[in-house]
DNA sequence: GAGTGGTCTAGACCACTCC
DNA sequence: GAGTGGTCTAGACCACTCT
């Protein structure tokens, strides 16, 4: 019945024992391709292919020319409403920083007008194409890029605001739409996991083949009036999302 | 091949077209590797590539001395907390019946004791290996396996009632549960993108290789007191999830 | 038996990195 | 320049399905 594993299978797992074993540690470079395909008596497309298996796993990356590396791998903990709470950005806390994880982190940010995709526009009751605030954003953790997030605000609740600068001031932009009038009080997430674009891929530095995303689309609303659209691209194996609901 | 895109991914992108514009219909069968080879001037194991790309965006199945065709992709809705709200399980729904999508729904149940998982035990605060009832479950939509399900919930909870039956009754084991004063007050969802397991890749008919699940690990409180443990294997193409909260 | 997907070999060339 | 990952060829054999 359970028939021998090919070949490439197998190197793959010998290889993934000896990471999560800590024998190879995190950063430590592996094996060569000729190297692996000689050790283990196999051609070095099979090698190649075992090698994708584990990038696709997300426990290794490959830089062309310069070899393989072990991947970190510990995730972080993502966890709603918590992170959301009024509360929170009412004291003036960021919401990434409710997250777990490892220390350094950084954020890229880029604002600007830009046309509105069709999903913001439905959202937000205006026109597709007609100008809305965007606040792009890359996340950054101990020097691995794990998220992509992009805000779309309307044009006329940022205008002269802190909202259009790139440090929005303390407890982020819920904290300003809130000296509005206009604070969320309520979220709705879409999580769907898909393959990345290649430009997304590039900036996660994932594998453009094999790998995975989630994908969050956030609808913030304030009463019946949706605010705020935020759409999210995250490494899927750097992350780990939790939900808390009454029933 | 100098400059632009690999040939394996030329050629996936070609065949991606033709599904998308439903020049190849869902369940059409594709050219055969040697077939794909001879049109698109590549060598067969470049086909096969180009069919791995598109296996792992879960646009196609293969089945092996059969043939490659075109999946169904159109995406199950999963609301949360809608589908868990006590008013559905109070009047009889069932959880599932909340989730949108195709019609045809099956589900197949196994259940017996079982030693508890870790994850189990922690959370019901029990021994590790301490028997518990353990609820398996297969969701069929449309002859398409989309979600492995194993519900684990303490056996002093569950002895002599209907949540020992295949059909636990109007309303399901919520129901049943708060028959005895443990209605779930909250719920807790984790979830995680990874690998199947080859087991589950098996059941899910995924490819074992580039395909990805959603974990879903559910834990239901009645108070402070955890009396189910849900752990679910979603396949991450067949659905889309949301969650509504308050800020 | 013809056709299919899956696996594999033993080479090859390219662009790139590191020294 | 040596080494690396990435891509590709032109074959091959196997187990399987379909008729």
């Amino acid at each position: 019945m359970a028939g021998e594993q090919p070949a490439y299978r197998r190197v793959a797992d010998r290889l993934r024992e000896l990471i999560l074993s800590g024998e190879l540690a995190e950063g430590a470079q592996l094996p060569s391709l000729r190297e692996i395909a000689a050790r283990y008596g196999v051609a070095t497309s099979i090698a190649t292919r075992a090698l994708d298996v584990l990038r696709t796993d997300g426990l290794v990356v490959s830089r062309p020319g310069a070899g393989t590396y072990v991947r970190r791998f510990e995730r972080i903990v993502r966890s709603s409403p918590g992170r959301l709470a009024q509360a929170r950005w009412r004291q003036g806390a960021s919401v990434q920083d409710h997250d777990t994880g490892p220390r350094t982190r950084t954020v890229d940010v880029v604002i600007g007008d830009v046309p509105a995709p069709d999903f913001v526009a439905g959202a937000l009751g205006i026109a597709p194409g007609a100008p809305v605030l965007s606040r792009a954003r890359r996340f950054v953790v101990e020097e691995r890029v794990v998220q992509l997030a992009t805000s779309y605000l309307p044009t006329e609740l940022t205008r002269g605001t802190r909202i259009e600068h790139t440090d929005a001031g303390a407890g982020g932009i819920y904290a300003r739409l809130a000296e509005q009038g206009l604070a969320p009080s309520h979220f709705t997430e879409r999580i769907v996991g898909r393959s990345p674009l290649p430009e997304e891929a590039a900036a996660l530095e994932l594998a453009v083949d094999g790998s995975r995303v989630l994908e969050i689309t956030r609808y913030a609303h304030a009463g019946d009036r949706c605010v705020e659209v935020n759409r999210m691209v995250l490494d899927s194996d750097a992350y780990e999302l939790t939900y808390s609901f009454p029933a």
